[in-house]
DNA sequence: AGCTAATCGAGACGGTACGTCCAGTCTTCTA
DNA sequence: TAGAAGACTGGACGTACCGTCTCGATTAGCT
């Protein structure tokens, strides 16, 4: 009723129409979760993601920008398991745990990461995503470090960021090109090997 | 002679029909690496190849298993400008200069790289010949480090792999994620501080 | 009223998503013929179809299932002009008027009937298509002839499908080996032929 | 020596070198035959012949200039088998037999026809030749009508050739458009509508 | 016996078409 | 207005065939 919205002009129109269902978000989402983990993951297409989510293309392209779009909030959503930064004491014990916990959560969503990596490789957009993804990751690790450098349990002159590109390069180097699993005994040898040589 | 024939059965006729024209490979290699560094190189097409290089398409794929495998002869072709070990005296120097050669030549290859990637990811074959690429890369680097375990320049219990996962993650890591430049200053900084940790 | 909605459990959703454009089939259908009419209509290509028309190729795939299903329909589009049978009067005038007519008709197509005849000898569907095609024209004539017979004007014991062979076999002689037109002429010709000599 | 080419101009050079190897001409064309009766008939190609009759694809095309003048020579040789024409004495019976016999003779290698009309129809050079060999075959029928316009078998004003045309179209018809037989019973049964209703 | 010239098998090659597949856009109808 | 169904364009994919070409081996006649 045009009356009513003149009434209150102050919240014009709330919603018009019928709302997003967030139920397509969620499906759209573990479809492709689910679609890249499994066989033939690396060539998933739109009409396969749309399909499995009973889901129309158009809505997901409604919602997202591209195919990439659709993957990269996919593995966040998947990598949302958080891995929460501990802080149990030393930075030994910290670095350690922490380097666990990520190579357990990147390897059981590790899929994802290649195939989000196949799509940032032709769109432009989507390796921008996935580099601010990366980006916020590599914050939680310099926090604990740079407390470490705080506490004096690492020399001032550290350069972390070095540091950070040899752990993350390391995992990214197991994912993509050796397909080799990221274990925990990798996590925890790594982490004293770095630890040790800069202290 | 007969009886020289009859000592060598194996090969009753080495070659027959004409030779396969080596400008042809050439062709196809130089507008592969070409297309591959041009931009849009990571959206490289089979006809566009075999177009830029004057060649059919069928020809192509008489001596290539697939795209994966055209790009990745382009890119081991253009690489083979080799890297000589150089083995000037001290481990120090020599991981320092292996690294500053290394990230050189690859970096001018840049693209190439991510092209080659982005086909691993969708083909397993390209991935499978990629991976053996990176090995017998990695065995020039171990055999210099190993090297310097005997001259005892580096602890023997010193872990080879781990320390090459970080050099060559780190790389990749440039390469692919963050797309930034591998320096000179990069290469060396990286040298010494691995070193120097370790040692 | 669901009562009729229950009675006819059928068809329970008519149709859903985008119509099927009909422009589309119109276009392929007019472009496939003209280039079957045109210079090298014996070799007209998909692609050159799906340019002519406007169309993708794959839009062309999803409702005909080969070229010889295009190009056969095609030519049942412009031979619909309708060689409406006359019935004036006299058998020997009727099928006179129904052989000038068709040999006007076939006359004006000739490129698309050789085209499609092209198309049959490889592809068994089209083929199948093409028999179906020419065994309805055929009926036609038969109707005529039938009449004719029930009139009186033809003896009982007439061979009718042999009288037709020979018709139809006069005419695809003349289209596909000597390829001499079909005239005014020769129609007349082998109408009272025919016809005198079954009387 | 140009001395010696000037003083012979008339019969420059015999032959020199090695010869046309016969058993090629014969392998090449009864493999072409072969093939076109076999399933896929229609669809021969000259890598296909070539491997059949083990010889080179260079050989064929040094000989014939085209498949479809391969496959015009191969009918040629099959349809060898000469339907000798019988003047047994009245004119009924000579061409109900010419007509058995060239029946017979034409089903035996049906699809080498409708093969050849395939490759006709995209290849005006064979094309030519087919009609060439129609014309040919027309020749000995024409003999035979005309002698029996000479005894006073057929009036003189009887259109011989509009005869031949429905004789050879209702042949081509059954051949090429509804696949059926031509049997004996088909032959005298033409031969005698025809003879009858021109007598 | 050696030279010369043609034949021939094997097969590489360019060009062109095939029929399939996917990303992203657009259209129609239902809720 | 959201959403499902699905038509549509554009362009790449890998395969097939035609007719031409190159290579080396073979063979016949002439010197």
């Amino acid at each position: 009723m045009p009356s009513d919205v003149a009434r209150e002009p102050v919240a014009p129109r709330p919603h018009t129409g019928r709302r997003r269902n967030p139920a397509v978000r969620e499906a759209v989402l573990k479809s492709a979760a689910d679609l890249l983990a499994g066989p033939d993951g690396l060539t998933v297409s739109m009409d396969a993601i749309a399909q499995a989510a009973g889901v129309s293309k158009h809505t997901i392209y409604r919602w997202w920008p591209s195919k990439g779009a659709v993957l990269l909030e996919a593995l966040v959503e998947r990598a949302q398991q958080e891995t929460s930064i501990p802080r149990t004491g030393t930075l030994a014990t910290d670095v350690e745990s922490f380097l666990v916990a990520t190579f357990d959560a990147v390897e059981r969503v590790a899929p994802l990461f290649r195939g989000l990596m196949a799509e940032a490789l032709r769109d432009s957009k989507a390796a921008e995503g996935m580099r601010e993804f990366v980006a916020a990751r590599r914050q939680g690790l310099r926090a604990l470090l740079t407390h470490g450098v705080e506490q004096g349990e690492l020399p001032p002159e550290t350069d972390l960021e070095l540091m950070m590109d040899q752990i993350y390069g390391l995992m990214w180097y197991h994912l993509l090109i050796t397909h080799t699993p990221l274990t925990e005994e990798l996590a925890v040898h790594l982490a004293r090997t770095l630890i040790r040589s800069a202290a």
